[in-house]
DNA sequence: TCAATATATTAGAATGATTCTAAAGTGTTT
DNA sequence: AAACACTTTAGAATCATTCTAATATATTGA
């Protein structure tokens, strides 16, 4: 099964039709093995760059706005005037360097299991993550 | 000592004088038991309704960041299109209703001590900080 | 296959939070 | 009080994000 298909399927698991321009994304998105931590400038860019494409802006953020809701990638909270997103959309941790802007992930074996000593009835736990700040030196 | 004199000695001491306006928000960030989660709508609406005063968008926000470069109120880490801050400056961690749209400090007795087993060479921590988000039901 | 229908893409406008501008006002110092 | 420094203000500018509505493409089914 080659990229294209699996794209296709993927994209369309998701409801959205596989079309050229979310194909493209679905490249720089899902066909990496490293986390891939962006901003809407960032994901231009590299699809303008990497693959000679250019996509309108309303289709990028309304793809990754459909990407988001479907799960297939995360928002990240950060104090940024731009959003941040993720494609490792499972519960981790993050170290974000003030001096630099990068953002690194961090994963459940690299802290201890935080454990809550609050009670919350009535609530659901949707997730637990931990952010990081460092600066260098 | 009344407030505004105390108001007064906190405002020199970061360097701004004291005006009207100024102290007006001292008053309703500063005279208060409970922590105060707020967006810069928050702060006018209380501003308008308890002290009936209309201060300019421009002062607000000039001295809401005036406050936070002096550490006096900080910034928190959300997905929201607004900014929120917090009168609680200390390194200390939130529950965020994604229903209701509420923050609520947890402090570190309501957490066990978050250990990291990474090694961060030339790195300074700068906090440590955990989002639980929650949601109702 | 091909027309009918549904969905997507696009350029550019609109929106809304935040920052900037520069003119008028206030606080401080001597 | 005069001189100077800092502050407030209304409104404009900026910039990320969302919306609009015209055009294009993908899908369906006869
Ligand atoms: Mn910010
Ligand atoms: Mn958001
Ligand atoms: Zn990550
Ligand atoms: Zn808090």
């Amino acid at each position: 099964m080659n990229n294209n298909t699996h794209f296709e399927e993927k994209l369309r698991s998701a409801g959205l039709r596989p079309t050229k321009q979310r194909l493209k994304m679905c490249e720089i998105l899902f066909h990496r093995k490293k986390t891939f931590h962006f901003t809407i400038e960032d994901l231009r860019k590299v699809l303008k760059k990497k693959l000679d494409i250019k996509i309108s802006q309303a289709t990028i953020y309304n793809t990754i706005n459909a990407f988001k809701n479907k799960g297939y990638i995360k928002e990240i909270s950060l104090n940024s005037d731009k959003t941040y997103f993720d494609t490792n959309v499972t519960n981790h941790h993050h170290f974000y360097n003030v001096t630099t802007n990068e953002l690194i992930d961090f994963h459940d074996k690299d802290v201890e299991e935080i454990k809550l000593r609050k009670n919350l009835p009535g609530k659901k736990i949707r997730s637990i993550e931990v952010l990081v700040k460092v600066s260098n030196k």
